[in-house]
RNA sequence: GCCGUCGUAGCUUAGCGGUAAAGCACGUCAUUGGUAAUGACGAGACCAAGGGUUCGAUCCCCUUCGACGGCUCCA
């Protein structure tokens, strides 16, 4: 057995303080343990509860069982058993399972025994649980449902979740960090920024969105085209609907068939909602011959493209059923590839440098053992990958490397965003594609005036507008920076007869398009300077008797408090020059 | 989909087998005004939907819909 660290040997052992606590309120024999590791921050324990209900509610039962019996583990003692002995001993079928398999793999059964509890265990616990674990540096966390070995066709079982460090101060530092995250939860920050809604009557995973995520959307799309554009990009644009016999030829129909919704048209024919665009994309090129000289042929759609993913998946922004893709394909000869995918590189930092992430690049390869699991010849693939490596190079990066995790119909660069509060999340990727191509016959007239197959290369930059609002809202606790704020500035006027000068203000900010709100409600100034701060808008300005006379305004800031006097003009620059570096 | 928790005004929550209450928010009026002022009045909920039990259900039971957490970590 390799050598598990200290903090692993202290999860493991509180898994079987736990399962035995819980045998304690329990009983084993109306229960059944099955297995219990650590994990990331702690540890579980797998139970099958029979007739027996178990919440939340019961957690803090279980743990000052746990407190209590920790008192008395202070040492293991471990024995060899056989097969016969061991089945004999863990009468349960889901320890058999596991004494059977190791059995079968010819290692030795250990049972370890600890404070008069015995469980099957390979080992790796704290010599003396009751000196060495802080009883303040653990806690249970909260009560799940699991499938016997993570299997949806086994029988699902309790799994009670543990949380644990070395010491208190590791552990309250973990639920912080939770806290924060709690906090800044999209779902939640959303729904009060007044983003989007759900309905019922719509449908779960179905987001709506609000003038004011709609101006964000809007925003962060155009963006991206704008980066697009300066690279040779054009718009298309597709129906959201499709004869299956177009994903039938993409094979996407077998691979998609659970995932996609299907129409049955009065005449009989079946439809299904586009779950990706690339099918439809390569039928925009097809439309005619093209010569080598007309390409590369970069299209750019953003599109909404539907997935019926399982009720239980579904989550907010980050998992739904109608996602906004900002899709691009580009159509070009694999020797131009390396030369398109690093355009889309340079848009991928620069987009996601934009808000502040961190990316780190990842390369997936071919497994050169498995030559026949991929299309192409090996060659090509080689060639591919060492062209993407360079560009991740080039850029001073050293991509991590993932042999075996390509797609089969190409090499690709995915990247990961790390963000404020250091959570990382899968975002952009660019894919190489030999295989689309070839299913639709995609070619092109090259100098030699014969066909040449082509290349595709998947090209999207947030991939999903709804995943990359729901990260850019966690990101920034719903700060947004002043570029995408939906209401940029709020006026208040200190008192009624102020509204003239301040509407003056205003007209001249709405004038250079500035996102700016009035606010003329009758209510005390520190009340509304108070909801303007809690809003998360960007700026507001204060305008009263003093500002008047100055022919100024008083600026504030979300991020840098008050900011004094100046006047209209100067704001109005300072807000133009702001905006225009995407701050 | 499956397991668990849950669904009461726009929001946050209280409540109980006899058809609902508060704070914030909202509206009107009055008073006020430089970083969370106050008063009065008012409007707003068939208690997620459907069915059942009951003399009677928001409350008990069933179904459906919806929300949240989990379903990768292998003695």
């Amino acid at each position: 057995m390799e050598k598990i660290d200290k903090l692993g040997n202290m999860r493991h052992t509180l898994a079987h303080l736990m399962a035995s606590a819980v045998g304690d309120i329990y009983k084993f024999d109306k229960i059944k343990l099955t297995l219990g590791p650590a994990i990331e921050n702690g540890f579980y324990y797998d139970i099958d509860f029979g007739a027996e209900k178990i919440t939340d509610k019961d957690l803090k039962k279980i743990e000052d069982r746990m407190l209590k019996k920790l008192q008395k583990w202070t040492a293991w003692e471990h024995k060899e058993m056989s097969k016969d002995e061991a089945l004999k001993f863990f009468n349960n079928e889901y320890k058999a399972e596991l004494i059977n398999e190791i059995a079968g793999r010819g290692e030795k059964i250990t049972a370890f025994t600890c404070g008069g509890f015995t469980d099957l265990c390979r080992g790796g616990h704290l010599e003396n649980p009751a000196k060495e674990i802080d009883p303040e540096s653990f806690k249970l966390d909260r009560v799940a449902g699991a499938y016997w070995r993570g299997d949806e066709k086994n029988k699902m079982l309790t799994r009670i979740y543990g949380i644990a460090f070395e010491t208190k101060t590791e552990l309250d530092a973990f639920l912080a960090q939770r806290t924060e995250a709690e906090k800044r939860d999209h779902k939640k920050l959303g729904l009060e920024m007044d983003l989007f809604t759900f309905s019922e009557l719509v449908g779960a995973g179905l987001p709506l969105f609000t003038p004011k995520g709609t101006m964000v959307r809007d925003l962060l799309d155009g963006f991206v085209w704008e980066l697009r554009e300066a690279v040779g990009y054009e718009r298309v644009d597709i129906p959201h609907i499709t004869k299956k016999e177009l994903y039938e030829k993409s094979g996407h129909w077998e691979k998609f068939k659970n995932d996609l919704f299907r129409i049955n048209t009065r005449e009989g024919h079946e439809f299904a909602m586009k779950p990706m665009n690339c099918p439809h994309h390569t039928q925009i090129y097809n439309r005619k011959q093209w010569s080598y000289k007309e390409l590369p042929q970069r299209y750019a759609n953003t599109t909404k493209v539907y997935r019926d993913e399982q009720t239980g998946e579904l989550s907010g922004l980050s998992r739904v059923r109608s996602i906004t893709q900002d899709d691009a394909h580009v159509f070009c000869r694999l020797k131009d590839a390396t030369v398109e995918m690093e355009k889309i590189y340079n848009i991928v930092q620069t987009f996601y440098g934009a808000f502040g992430f961190t990316l780190k690049p990842r390369l997936s390869l071919h497994d050169p053992k498995n030559m026949k699991a991929y299309l192409g010849t090996e060659e090509v693939w080689l060639n591919s990958e060492e062209a993407l490596r360079k560009i991740i190079n080039k850029n001073g990066e050293k991509a991590i490397e993932a042999v075996g995790e390509a797609a089969f119909y190409g090499p690709k660069i995915d990247f990961m965003a790390k963000d404020a509060i250091g959570r990382e999340h899968q975002v952009a990727t660019i894919q190489l594609d030999m295989n689309m191509p070839e299913r639709f016959d995609l070619y092109c007239i090259n100098e030699k005036g014969g066909q040449e197959r082509i290349v595709m290369i998947h090209a999207a930059i947030m991939g999903s507008i709804e995943r990359f609002m729901s990260i850019l809202i966690e990101h920034t606790a719903g700060n947004f920076p002043l570029w995408i704020s939906p209401t940029q500035v709020k006026i208040i006027p200190v008192r009624e007869n102020h509204n003239e000068y301040a509407k003056k203000v205003y007209e001249l900010l709405k004038e250079a398009s500035i996102r700016v709100e009035f606010d003329d409600a009758d209510l005390n100034l520190g009340t509304k300077v108070r909801n303007a701060k809690n809003s998360k808008i960007p700026y507001w300005i204060v305008v009263g008797d003093k500002e008047i006379e100055a022919k100024k305004i008083t600026l504030e800031s979300r991020d840098k408090g008050q900011l004094g006097q100046m006047s209209s003009e100067e704001l109005l620059k300072k807000f133009l020059e702001e905006i225009k570096a995407k701050k």
